[in-house]
DNA sequence: ACAGCAGATTACATCGTTGGAACGAATTTG
DNA sequence: CAAATTCGTTCCAACGATGTAATCTGCTGT
């Protein structure tokens, strides 16, 4: 910047006022100033300029893993969103442990960001103070509610309502809830099931607690196995709602294996609207989360945060619109039977 | 680190000194300063000592495409192999556009991360010069070799000729070469047609231009096009090479709405293992590629380049082993028939 | 007892940038 | 025409850490 600042015959903060355009800047310094800049390839130090003005544009972004569709889709649209407005992603994976999770958002790493998005998995609402750390922070997922924080989500019992609905229109009324997790009231698991219920409740249909199939993690391999056990116990069904993709992938796999027709023996329907639903034979009908709006809304939120001036002080709460997909996985047959 | 240095009753430098774990220091003084530490939650800016010391301790990763499997997987590889040894991953798009990677290359981010990772997708051969930057840098994929920088990819040739190879030792004669780019010697499809053609010479097997299918994107979608219009064109084939593992998915899924039954009328092996492959119906035989280890010996190699000393001057090339994943989609059939 | 020396600590300058005050020149105002 | 105002630019300090060189301890050997 020194050589610039000679270059153009100005003082170094000349120089720095170009760059951060400034008002009140003669039109001929300043293209004096650009001219130089260019001539000798001046590129700033964004560590001097972090360190110095206390601004990096560089955000975080916590998940728990990039292995898993969704959250590689997430980060992208994060990603998108944060780079049409001049920032960066550091992209930092959990695991979804608690105490990889509290080391993240406590290391000194949160010190070189300017904000986080955290997508919460390992805490839980009773650790929502553990949260509250110096760093603007915005929350996505369904854990932590009226924390001290911003918040981001989907309509998660609205949308479990709407799929469990779109298997009854279509006649079925024996329905898996394929991804439960028992004793949990909040979290994806625990609002999807509400939402599950709500749609029988409405039908004026009886939820029955063994149609509701635990399944902790929500892999592919999960929903396989888990697919397996419910076929061996002689269950009787005739819908899915499974509360992601990846469970109903792995199920439908099994199931299909087991020599069930989709969707004619079983019609199911997934959560995510990951990419290889639009692939999978039969292709799955699922839920478009609204992806691409909570990303944006959680990078402008957290910009706002950063900014300080534009956000009102109490923390808000936000949920993106939904839509029910409909593919050939709850395609309506010319006829069906049910199920072992 | 000022009211460190008070409550501890050192100077200033010696909590440097404590932190960076220089020697020479008393162990009462070192218990002294690290409790100071403790007790004031002290955490040094990394900004500072970015701009101080030259190092950010934050790596760069330049991709095409996070929603792209195969990326999803190296960059959570690349991500595990940095985060042991302390770094931090910056992943940047570039969509794979030649603008968009010379612009990450030369813009001013280069200059806050101390070296980049660049899965080279943009540029080719000619532009070996253009990568010469004054950020350490190591190179992925495989459009260019012998440049000014390390390289770590994968043996395309030999594994693209032994996939070919676990075709025809199942009795598959007429196998598509799917993905192919015509004009097209160096990147990887170029390298896995050659191997392609290698393992049909060593069989005896004429090289039949017609077969070799060009697919330009890699997508699942492109697979499923092509596929499509392979069908339609009454091509007879037995067996499919594909490029990577979207593309045989894609097209598996074509081929099955057509009737024809994966392996017995035609057997399809990808490449890429991506977690997909392990549930797709039937599941899919394909070439591991060595991730871990490609994104290992790259994070290695960059941060040898970082330290300086520990490299030899002249670039370097490292090629990891890879392994055919046999799989439903080859399995050998009590019968098999041509197709159309 | 004192020079000599190594180990432990400190003072100071510095990395490259930006905020704020001060300054000189040009312009407007009374 | 002098004084007040605006504009454009410069000077200086500071952000928080670390490298270098200097300093201060306490110990050894003669």
């Amino acid at each position: 910047m020194r050589d610039v600042a000679q270059a153009a015959d100005v003082s170094i903060k000349t120089v720095s006022n170009v760059i951060n355009e400034h008002p009140n800047i003669k039109t001929g310094t300043r293209e004096r100033v650009l001219l130089a800049i260019e001539k000798l390839g001046y590129q700033p130090n964004l560590s001097a300029r972090g360190l110095r003005s206390g601004r990096t544009d560089v955000i975080s972004l916590i998940i728990p893993d990039l292995k898993n569709a969704y959250f590689a889709e997430l980060a992208d649209a994060v990603m998108t969103a944060a780079s049409k407005r001049g920032k960066v992603v550091i992209i930092e994976q959990s695991g979804g442990l608690r105490e990889r999770e509290l080391e993240i958002l406590h290391g000194p790493r949160m010190r070189m960001v300017d904000g986080v998005l955290y997508s919460v998995l390992g805490l839980s609402q009773e650790d929502a103070d553990l949260i509250d750390i110096p760093t603007p922070i915005v929350l996505l997922g369904e854990r932590i509610f009226h924390g001290p924080a911003d918040h981001v989500t989907m309509q998660n019992i609205e949308a479990s309502q709407a799929a469990t609905e779109h298997l009854l229109q279509r006649g079925r009324t024996k329905l898996l809830a394929f991804g439960a997790h028992r004793n949990e009231v909040i979290g994806s698991a625990g609002l999807r099931l509400e939402g599950y219920r709500r749609a029988l409740r409405n039908a004026g249909l009886e939820y029955r607690d063994e149609l509701a199939i635990d399944v902790q993690l929500w892999h592919r391999s999960d929903g396989a196995q888990a697919m397996r056990q419910v076929l061996e116990s002689g269950l009787a069904f005739d819908g899915v709602v499974a509360f992601n993709d990846s469970l109903a992938l792995g199920a439908m796999r099994v199931m299909q294996d087991a020599g069930l027709k989709i969707p004619e023996d079983v019609a199911i329907i997934g959560f995510d609207d990951i990419d290889e639903t639009r692939y999978s034979l039969p292709t799955l009908s699922t839920i478009d989360p609204g992806r691409r709006e909570i990303a944006e809304t959680a990078v402008v939120m957290l910009l706002e945060r950063i900014e300080g001036a534009a956000a009102p002080a109490a923390a808000r709460e936000f949920e993106a619109e939904f839509k029910v997909i409909s593919r050939e996985s709850t395609a309506i047959p010319s006829s069906h039977g049910a199920n072992a």
